[in-house]
DNA sequence: CATGAATGAGATTTCATTCAT
DNA sequence: GATGAATGAAATCTCATTCAT
């Protein structure tokens, strides 16, 4: 019980070493030994614990996601209104892209591999799932109580998500196209806009 | 007199066959052994017409983010009317999407490619330039007519791309989430909603 | 403790390899297959323990002019008279020459990097200087002691290297052109007659 | 008889052509293609002329070695005296090393094909062999005036050539060894002392 | 004569993975 | 558990040579 987890802590500390390499030379540029050099372990040990380099980018995206979907939980946790929830969780969605941007680019390197490997689409969609299911959660409430329209929130949750990612990818291929505050606030009102009760 | 100029033709022809391959293998896994069967010629002559594979790539991002750029064009030219010509602009850049899967999906490829190659994320950057331009201008002749709000055109280009990417995107990983013409409706709806003057 | 050094015996063993490889093909001719199959070792191995080829080549560079300096120190360490210490020198260095030739022949190949590689003519140069200053120093001493003439001793040693190489090199050229015993007397008798008093 | 020989003056610019290329990327790191653009002409032109890029590689040595013999041939015509003849014999083959070290640099190049190319070896023994030839003439003409000690021609003129490639590997790998006009005087002496009478 | 497109063999190099220690 | 030496497949790229035009 109080014998910490060697192993866990092992995979951890190399799936960590493996999204630094990720950041640093790109998806497709980093090699098992770099991960090892990283990691300060040996090139061995990485298949002792994950079966190939695509188990270990498996368990990569898993982290990343997991890590995305945590923060933007518990952001949202101690908050009651719908509305406040809904600007929450915009507000840190956005600002997860800005304060991380290497680390969403990680999240980004794994859409090339939508056609190739059905797991990694699989993961992904059940993580955009998660953020879709949480934010229409919201919205429903709100739609209940009566201050948002009578909306699809599951559309309306997919709209969320798509304009903070397209918004985003925009800015990261060129930061000097906009003002990231600013289009921020624009967004924000807009998706707002089409939500609440006038 | 009959003789095409070979070059050029033999240099789209490989091009062709790489967007094939990405299409197929994945953006990282083809070789340039795949392209050259592909296109039915020797692995030697892509690099008598190429440079190197970087070189390939490059033509093959400025064939794909064209031949998207001129479809758009295409389409809007003969319409006046500035909301018209907005809901032209969507619906088809929605229906590229869906009807060129494999295409727009190359295209999203090399957003991966952010960080790696900064010669890559200036064309794509200007590819988007493009398109923010071409559907700002148009809302600022709406605007002009007193058919749209005083927005900031650009803003609003930015958020009506945004959406098109960020709702293609999550289509993309899981097609079952929604019907795609249900989604586009509604997210066009919710565009021009934020548009027009009511 | 009975494990000897692995990495210094394999890179020793491929760099003898190599020197076998250039000796049958020629500097130029030879690829790393040929290395490994000739080590008896697998292609990737090679580039474990060699950064590229031409690392694999500064290797070989080093343990030849090593090798050489080696034999000719040792033969000269004995004696003390500086008139025998340059008959031995001339002699040694001349029986190089012949008693390994393939081996003087895999030196004479680094003389083509003098316009291409600065890395090879830094260390040949330093080669040439090393043998310049030990056979200097005898000269000196033996000015200093009256046996030989007020003669420069950089000049004195640089003209016997000289005529050691120019005599081989006709030599290697067509063995028939002259008994080597005989020229090697005659070279040795010309250069001794520059350097005693009489 | 008026008309040109194409075909030798075509042969000729491809040939020097090569020589340029050789000097600026070195012997083995120039390709077909270079000596095509060099020369302006195209790729196939060369084949046409040369059965392949050894026999072009062969035209390059003769004319090398010819320019060589020429210009010394030339400089020792009109001298009848022996002592001159060899004194200008010396002086003329160190300044070509001189002033057209890169010339030289090429002559040198080919001797890495020793081992390999068995023509390659003949040409070059048989240049060697006219050197030692016409200088040997001149050191029996000496003989026979009395001018000379009793020596063998062949021999010292072997030693002369091999002074001047020795003297001038050294001072190209290193040119800060010594002032090279310093060196070819104490070269000269020496070379001198062994066959003057006193 | 002349061109240059086309070929295909082969070279260097990288790297995931295995396995004896 | 852990190491790192070793393998071998595969990738990119070069280039002499051929040949239809």
């Amino acid at each position: 019980m109080s014998k910490p987890d060697v192993a866990a802590e092992r995979k951890d500390q190399i799936v960590r070493a493996t999204v630094d390499c990720i950041t640093k030379h790109g998806y497709h540029n980093f090699s098992m030994q770099d991960v090892a050099r990283t990691a300060g372990v040996s090139k061995g040990i990485i298949h002792y614990y994950f079966l190939n380099k695509d188990d270990l980018m498996m368990s990569v995206l898993d982290k990343v996601s997991g890590d995305i979907e945590n923060i933007i939980a518990a952001d949202m946790e101690s908050i009651s209104s719908p509305i406040e929830k809904i600007k929450v969780f915009i507000a840190v969605a956005f600002d997860i892209v800005r304060s991380t941007k290497e680390y969403y680019q990680v999240n980004m390197d794994f859409w090339t591999q939508i056609n190739q490997k059905k797991e990694v689409r699989q993961v992904v969609s059940r993580h955009y799932a998660k953020f879709r299911d949480s934010c229409a959660k919201v919205i429903e409430e709100g739609v209940k109580q009566g201050v948002f329209r009578q909306v699809n929130p599951q559309h309306q949750a997919s709209l969320i998500l798509a304009t903070v990612d397209g918004v985003s990818l925009q800015w990261l291929f060129d930061e000097a196209v906009y003002d990231y505050t600013e289009i921020v606030k624009t967004a924000s009102e807009s998706l707002l806009n089409n939500l609440v009760v006038k």
